[in-house]
DNA sequence: AGTAAGCCATGAAACGTTTCGATAAAGCCA
DNA sequence: TGGCTTTATCGAAACGTTTCATGGCTTACT
């Protein structure tokens, strides 16, 4: 097996070279005072020829922190190719280039029993984005260890345990509300409501803002008009058929995803449905594709990409900050009126 | 700032429990030979009850092999929203799952005078993808550095230079007869076409194919039937007024990627033309968007998932193997029908 | 001129591993 | 049983950094 071989030049080389102690160059590389202007000028320019670079895996290694943001996804074949997360992972990459760290992917793979803490441990990473959304594993014991040890983490998409940590969610019962109020100002008071994974935390707060809010604002209430999907295009084409079933069909459908409405769009079309015309539809999510599907798909927009990189300026600030407390932050959800209603 | 703080398991912890030498635990851990079966057991069982896991970093620091792959993509701000890489990037995640490696994501600032050669120095990186469609700026000395120091890497999307290196790529000749044959069987002859990045390598070699095959298949020639675009939506959108334009309108339109087809499309809906009634429309690449739109594009499938993964696949055997000679793999792309032809 | 106070620069130790030469123990053969 | 080989374990050195206590040299003040 090959190694690295021509050898590459490390601070001892530019020491050397410069004729001074080799941690007189640390203490310049790392701009730290107690070095004369003119050595320093003269060792910046003495590496500069040489090429310096720091090795950042010694530099890790001795200070105990990385520079590195770990991203840790749930464990799905295909997760690069959902846009949801895709978003997300978007606005992390501008954080960890604003506060100049790289970016390091796992899928953890917990049959093999690694745990959160034990991969921050294994990878030296301080600073943790846990991009999850199903909650079926119990996560308390995670979120002791990485407390106990001082890694920083972040949840984006609200964590449901009773811990107090860091997340970044959306404001769903605002996001259903405006959802409803737009149906309802178009004349709809039978809508029917796709709802989301059950073990996901927004999929019951949707669910819950959707039944609450329907009964306030005065809409029809009859059980079969809720049907239960899990985020996925594939639930939403098959859930949908049960709502086109009923005696009294809903004249608007509200799935509590994208990828759920435009499956259900696709079912609906394939029985001969116009949408807005016969019923109108509404998403939740601004997911890429909703633009592009026709009609354009109405939805609630979550500011993905904002939501990753808060998460992460959260999880610095409480790396940093020597109180920090664990702040959950609510975003604002927006309508994003297309043409599907 | 905080540190880790209770203090992690580590070789010597487990060794002074054991009773033994750290080097002989650092043996058992790594499944080398010279330990006696019950020895081994007995470190195994301590190591697992204390949860000990490898330090990655202090491990690559002495080896100098990491266990990352580096992928290296184009600076884009908003590179993750493209689907196009993403599926390239769905790619390399599997492979890296295949091989144990994580993976870290890069962007690189060239105006801080980084090489991609002291990137790998910096973190340790002795594997690298370069997801690369635009050489403007010439990557020879790239290139020699990387390999002068024993760097595996392979690109994604031809290299275009004159060295020999690890790429993958797609067969453009095949891709443009395939959508040729298709448009000209259902009878078109007059075949309008916008053309992608003159700096990437598909763009001009995707353009050189039309020309030579438009040619050669006896369609319309005429200066006009060909328009330059850069790949991008918007330039799809901006473009094709210019062949709508045309005194005589060519009867279909082939787009050398499907963000200029999905623009195309949206330009051409504007102005009420219907697709593909009034005009044919095909597109390149399948990117996940293509499936959605009205009607669904018809478009060259390229397996750019697997095209990831064999990205992956040829800089683990250039490191492992000896004599290795740099390979280019041309994937064979694929005639995707779909309703807008 | 003598001394206290800064400032510069240094050398050694440490981080958690792997590697390698040395040593001790065990096995083998005659 | 003596000598030789093999095997099992150990200890020290190394990887490229950062950190920190130490000390020499200036400078400034009395």
């Amino acid at each position: 097996m090959k190694r690295f071989d021509k050898a590459s030049v490390t601070i001892k080389d530019v020491a050397k070279r410069a004729g001074v102690a080799h941690s007189t160059v640390s203490l310049v590389m790392n701009d730290r005072e107690h070095v004369s202007p003119k050595l320093r000028e003269r060792i910046l320019k003495i590496a500069n020829e040489m090429g310096y670079m720091p090795n950042i895996v010694a530099r890790s290694l001795i200070s105990k922190k990385s520079a590195t943001v770990g991203v840790v996804f749930p464990e799905n074949p295909h997760f690069f190719t959902m846009t949801y997360f895709l978003m997300v992972i978007d606005g992390i990459q501008s954080a960890c280039k604003k506060y100049d760290k790289a970016m390091m992917f796992f899928s953890l793979d917990q049959t093999k029993g690694e745990s959160y803490y034990q991969l921050s441990r294994k990878w030296l990473i301080d600073l943790m984005i846990i991009v999850n959304i199903d909650y079926t594993r119990d996560l308390s014991k995670d979120i002791q260890d990485l407390k106990d040890h001082g890694i920083a983490f972040s949840f984006v998409t609200k964590y449901i345990g009773k811990e107090k940590v860091n997340s970044v969610c959306v404001d769903n019962l605002e996001g259903v509300r405006l959802a409803l109020e737009h149906l309802i100002a178009q004349g709809h008071r039978r809508i029917g409501f796709i709802s989301g994974n059950p073990n996901s935390a927004d999929g019951p707060e949707r669910l819950n803002a959707f039944q609450t809010l329907s009964k306030k604002m005065g809409l029809d209430q009859d059980e079969g008009l809720i049907v239960y999907g899990d985020f996925t295009f594939e639930s939403g084409e098959r859930e949908v058929p049960k709502l086109l079933g009923l005696k009294k069909r809903p004249t608007a459908i509200f799935a509590a995803s994208d990828y759920m409405a435009i499956g259900a769009m696709r079912a609906m079309k394939a029985q001969g449905i116009s949408i807005p015309k016969d019923i109108a539809l509404m998403g939740f999510d601004n997911s890429l594709e909703s633009a592009y599907v026709e009609p354009a798909l109405t939805t609630i927009r979550q500011p993905l990409q904002e939501m990753g990189e808060k998460a992460v300026d959260l999880a610095i600030r409480s790396l940093n900050e020597e109180n920090f407390e664990p702040t959950t932050l609510i975003m604002k959800p927006e309508l994003l009126k297309r043409q599907s209603c």
